[in-house]
DNA sequence: TACCAGGTAAAAA
DNA sequence: TTTTTACATGGT
């Protein structure tokens, strides 16, 4: 079946980052295919005319998570317009990376056990460590597996999660993130500043994670991850020769993206990683 | 071998 | 209040 998706879209750059790190067993690429389990049940999406085909054909609901996956609610011509009137070098960016749609993680737990395994250590480490949780926790399916449930993690024990290359303090996070009483999923309801204060009262959830979180859970317009090393030596990369920026110059700098400082971000991190 | 990598909380000053 | 430190792994 085809899921269409608003155009431009691209594919490829869409599901760059799902191979540019190591092997990922959630979200597996695989002959041109890329592979991941939805609403219980393994996908496997290819690039088609105006959108993705999916096999086996799925339900509404999965497919509605299947767009949010390819980045679908990015209001990429508005983006587009912004670039062409306000920022010469980001318009050219958004030229040469006509279609990309930053991938939404579907699931909150997810893509916060996510940014945990990947506070401060390097993105292959972090993806080395999320592998061995994903096998140890998680649910197996064709080619992909199933995330870990929060009920399977905060039934797991600190050590358990230690033994899998995370520090004992990221463990304790994991752990006692699963077991918390916070709805995870209630937080889609309310406005950014609330979302980071809810998120950053927890231990071992701090701004970075939190903005994160916005940007590629709830793909809010105007997320900005002033504090991403990666973000940072992209924006100096690009437009300041290499200066090494602050994390507050960053903040600062984020200001001529407004209403756009998401997709802004991500076209910086993937035009510092794949037109350098 | 060191040192750095898409941070965070807690100790020390 | 602000600054410094420990943390564990993977790649170079």
């Amino acid at each position: 079946m085809l899921v269409a998706l608003p155009e431009p879209f691209s594919f490829e750059l869409t599901t760059e980052r799902y191979r540019s790190f190591g092997r990922d067993p959630v979200n597996v690429w695989e002959d041109g295919r890329l592979h991941r389990v939805v609403a219980g049940r393994e996908l496997a999406l290819a690039p088609a005319p105006g959108g993705v085909r999916v096999e086996p054909p799925a339900r509404g609901d999965v497919e509605a998570e299947v767009r949010r996956l390819l980045g679908a609610p990015f209001d990429l011509v508005g983006f587009a317009a912004h670039a062409e009137t306000a920022d010469p070098l980001l318009a050219r960016l958004v030229r040469a990376l006509r279609g990309l749609r930053p991938s939404l993680t579907p699931d909150p737990f997810e893509a916060l056990v996510g940014s945990i395994t990947a506070q401060q250590v390097s993105l292959r480490a972090a993806v080395a460590i999320r592998c061995r949780l994903v096998e140890r926790l998680g649910e197996r399916h064709a080619r992909a597996w199933a995330f870990p449930t929060r009920e399977r993690v905060a039934a797991a024990s600190p050590d358990d999660l230690r033994a899998l290359g995370l520090s004992t303090r990221k463990a304790e996070y994991v752990v006692s993130l699963a077991r918390s009483d916070v709805d995870l999923h209630r937080l889609a309801a309310l406005p950014d500043d609330d979302v980071k204060r809810a998120l950053t009262a927890l231990r071992g959830l701090g701004e970075w994670t939190a903005d994160w979180f916005l940007a590629r859970h709830l793909g809010r317009p105007d997320a900005w991850p002033a504090g991403d090393l990666a973000l940072r030596k992209a924006v100096s990369a690009l437009y300041l020769d290499g200066r090494p920026v602050s994390v507050e110059e960053t903040r600062a700098f984020g200001a001529r993206f407004d209403r756009h400082r998401n997709l802004a971000a991500h076209y910086l991190l993937v035009a510092n990683r794949v037109l350098a």
